[in-house]
DNA sequence: TTACATGTAACCATAATAATTACATGTGGG
DNA sequence: CCCACATGTAATTATTATGGTTACATGTAA
């Protein structure tokens, strides 16, 4: 199983909200079209990287504007903002094992451990690339 | 959206052979207890873990045994003999992006490339685990 | 006040998971 | 040799998550 594309859609987002900051109103429906969505999809990303004030969206109006500079946003912000993986919770561990064998009373508190120490490896990959890298990215592809 | 728990089932299956090697036959029936699942599952497990060459197998004959010892079977090892997540899949990222707008026809390229680090940094830390210091973590837990 | 945008609830189709049933296949003891 | 028993595996089901979509309430500014 995938970690949800509300992840990739909302750098996309991001990315664009930024390269087109003076050349176009970004409405839902513009950015849904270059993501290749519904606007219903980039409105609710949109509402959860206002709540993690990423950006500035407001009801009626328009357009939405980043609230930070690229360079002071990571993936790990943008990746916590759109909740597509709890907390400790990248690798599921299966429920009730058995607490009468020794295996079966003492692996999750082993697993759990292991488990976080991984998803935290992870996470800290993404909280070293900001959003201007990947708009460096975009801009040297496209010129290519 | 999690990892399955067929990972977190494997390595609860393949400790309890190291710890009951010679104490009782490990029939799928008697696994599934301690797991706490259907014996099934168990045999689906365990036929993964064969093909990986982590276990021995015979159809017929009752119980499993490890291939190899302990301390050469690395969280990595058993999480891609299971099959939890593919290579460069642990995100998605979103399909057919816009190739008429900058963003659309540039940014895939750009979070392939991060997606990729950072799936391969979790992995790395599954690598530095063996099923050896599952063991010792539930042996010490099960005396305190 | 009206045209248009955002905010959100509700619903649906699709896909994946884990559990389960059913049965074919293989093995070795008696 | 055959039968009890174990593994191998296909098929089905309930549950759950996701992404897309419709519908509509709410907000804004010209």
């Amino acid at each position: 199983m995938s970690i949800s594309s509300r992840f990739s859609v909302a750098i996309h987002i991001l990315c664009l909200l930024a390269i087109n900051k003076d050349k176009v109103t970004n409405t839902s429906e513009y950015l849904a079209g270059s993501v290749n969505t519904n606007p219903v999809v980039i409105r609710k990303v949109m509402s959860m990287l206002k709540g993690a004030g990423l950006v500035h969206v407001r009801a009626g109006v328009a357009g939405a504007k980043l609230a930070k500079k690229l360079s002071e946003i990571t993936l790990l912000d943008v990746y916590k903002a759109v909740n597509v993986v709890a907390e400790n919770d990248l690798f599921s561990t299966h429920e009730h094992p058995n607490p009468e064998c020794m295996v079966g009373r003492n692996i999750q508190q082993s697993l759990t451990k292991q488990f976080s120490a991984a998803q935290k490896a992870m996470e800290r990959s993404l909280e070293i690339v900001t959003l201007e890298d990947v708009v460096q990215d975009i801009l040297q592809s496209d010129n290519v």
